[in-house]
RNA sequence: CGGGACGUAGCGCAGCCUGGUAGCGCGCCUCGUUCGGGACGAGGAGGUCGGAGGUUCAAAUCCUCUCGUCCCGACCA
């Protein structure tokens, strides 16, 4: 017998090929005609839909308003941090030409909106009683990436970027940290996705920030992803933007600033740790479809079997729950198995003949696999506490995963070994210095991830002279 | 941006070396039979061979350039 249908690569045996098959074939996203864009199709943006509506909900609940910012940014504003145009100077895309004449000044496509906002922001703050200003937007920004990826790493992606301006120095921190643990909750809460958080090391902070703090991720394959990064950018926008207030003792002061954004990468991040060789594996809190009916029937019951089965549709709609019933006729209950394992959907829910005569569904975790037997007048609190149950044990797994791949390092042998080996996360204590920093990025290709909050001093065994721990991985 | 590989139907590929009317599998469409882990039969649609030049009576095939993709390195959410 012939395969019926193009069969996934297997994780394990050519991970990046995996990668590239499961987006395709699970209609996650399809490239686009300019390297680096790429259209995020309809059940890739419902995943996106739904982390916008997890992280959209901790934003308002913190007081954060959204917003909308240009998109074109003069070149002269992004000239005015110094520190910010050379971050990303190789990386910008620009508009010289409008209406086929040439532009007096160029325009560049938004890399990130600190420039433009800030432009904004020194009218919008005039004194004390205007801070804090907490705005977030949700838009689209375009660097000119050389090697891209779906999601992982593309020219152009979606995220939000959240820029607030405080009246003291500790506020602003505080905010930036704030915001830093929104986005781990989101990750542990929503996505199942167990990051690291710390500070990233001067030379992979954001370009203009005072501090950068990461959430950092540890994918399937041992290397690490950053997820997503929260700045404290202490007075230097202000500064180079000439933001100013009057503060309670009539003086003209410079506030204090923070800039936060997670981005479409985060959907690459979901694959590369939950998903598995049958496919995608989404936790049930970012699903789409929490649950998909595969009615089974034969030609004779065929009219029964699907009726029962949009009754059951029925109520699990009314139940609240996002369902899904696959009435399709033209594939085998087999092929639709696979096909929604490939779509990760967090449970299947069979109903044939048979269990129509005994009153009861049966429940296919994605998770794990198994299969139980449940009554059909229970239905609406078995998959609940089912889902609750994936939710549960997709972060454990994952948990264990990046507990297992976390290691201590007594040596640079030692530290050499487990990056080439074993890779995942690796601690020992640095010097501090860019030299040290660079010279391990050099020999093994691992970078400073962070350094984590909780300090701790030792013997760099690079350098052989004191320094603080730090959490060293390849990333992305 | 360096080093390598590859662009032929939606996807995976053959054909190229040795130029001569573009093929296979899956998918797609129609009809019928099927349906508890990727069903089967019979019909059918679909390609300016990534693009531009060149060589030739003739180019998917040979040459040059260009764009894109993938892998490995340098830079980045």
């Amino acid at each position: 017998m012939v395969e019926a249908t193009e069969k996934l690569t297997k994780k394990s045996e050519d991970p990046s090929r995996w990668y590239l098959d499961l987006i395709r074939m699970a209609k996650l996203a399809d490239y686009g005609p300019v390297r680096g864009t790429f259209a995020i199709r309809p059940y890739g943006f419902a995943i996106w839909e739904r982390i916008q509506c997890d992280l959209d909900g901790r934003f308002k609940a913190t007081g954060h308003q959204n917003a909308y910012f240009p998109l074109l940014i003069p070149e002269s504003y992004l000239k005015k941090e110094a520190e910010h145009v050379e971050g990303f100077d190789p990386e910008l895309a620009w508009v010289t030409i409008g209406g086929r004449e040439e532009l007096e000044e160029p325009l560049a496509i938004r890399p990130t909106s600190e420039s433009i906002i800030c432009d904004f922001y020194r009218n919008w703050v005039q004194s004390y009683r205007d801070l804090p200003i907490l705005i977030n937007q949700w838009c689209n920004v375009l660097r000119w990436e050389k090697v891209t990826r779906p999601f992982l790493r593309t020219a152009e992606f979606l995220w939000q970027e959240g820029h607030t301006v405080h009246a003291t120095a500790e506020e602003a921190r505080e905010e930036a940290l704030k915001m830093l643990n929104i986005y781990r909750d989101c990750f542990y809460e929503a996505m199942a996705l167990p990051v690291l958080t710390g500070i990233k090391s001067p030379s992979e902070r954001f370009a203009g920030a005072v501090e950068t703090y990461t959430c950092e991720g540890l994918m399937g394959d041992g290397r690490a992803l950053q997820a997503a990064t929260s700045h404290d950018l202490g007075q230097n926008f202000a500064r180079a933007f000439d933001i100013t207030f009057l503060d309670e003792r009539q003086e003209r002061v410079y506030p204090y600033q923070t800039s936060w954004g997670l981005s479409t990468r985060t959907i690459g991040g979901l694959i590369l740790v939950h998903g598995d060789d049958r496919g995608l594996k989404i936790p049930p809190k970012l699903a789409p479809v929490e649950a998909v009916i595969v009615p089974i029937w034969r030609g004779k019951n065929k009219a029964e079997v699907r009726k029962e089965a949009e009754a059951l549709y029925s109520e699990l709609k009314g139940s609240g729950f996002r369902v899904e019933v696959d009435l399709d006729e033209e594939h085998s209950p087999g092929w639709k198995f696979n096909e929604h394992e490939l779509r990760g959907v967090p449970v299947r829910v069979e109903l044939g003949p048979k269990d129509i005569e005994k009153g009861q569904v049966v429940l296919v975790r994605r998770d794990t696999g198994e299969k139980e037997f449940v009554g059909r007048r229970g239905m609406p609190e078995s998959l609940r506490a089912l889902l609750a149950e994936i939710q549960e044990n997709m972060l454990h797994q994952a948990t264990e995963f990046r507990n297992a791949n976390t290691r201590r390092a007594e040596t640079y042998q030692k530290f050499k070994e487990i990056i080439e080996e074993k890779r995942g996360f690796v601690i020992i204590p640095w010097d501090g210095t860019e030299e040290t920093e660079a010279r391990i990025k050099e020999e093994t290709k691992a970078t400073i991830r962070f350094l984590p909050f909780e300090r701790e001093e030792g013997k760099d065994p690079v350098s052989g002279r004191m320094g603080r721990t730090a959490v060293f991985a390849r990333a992305y």
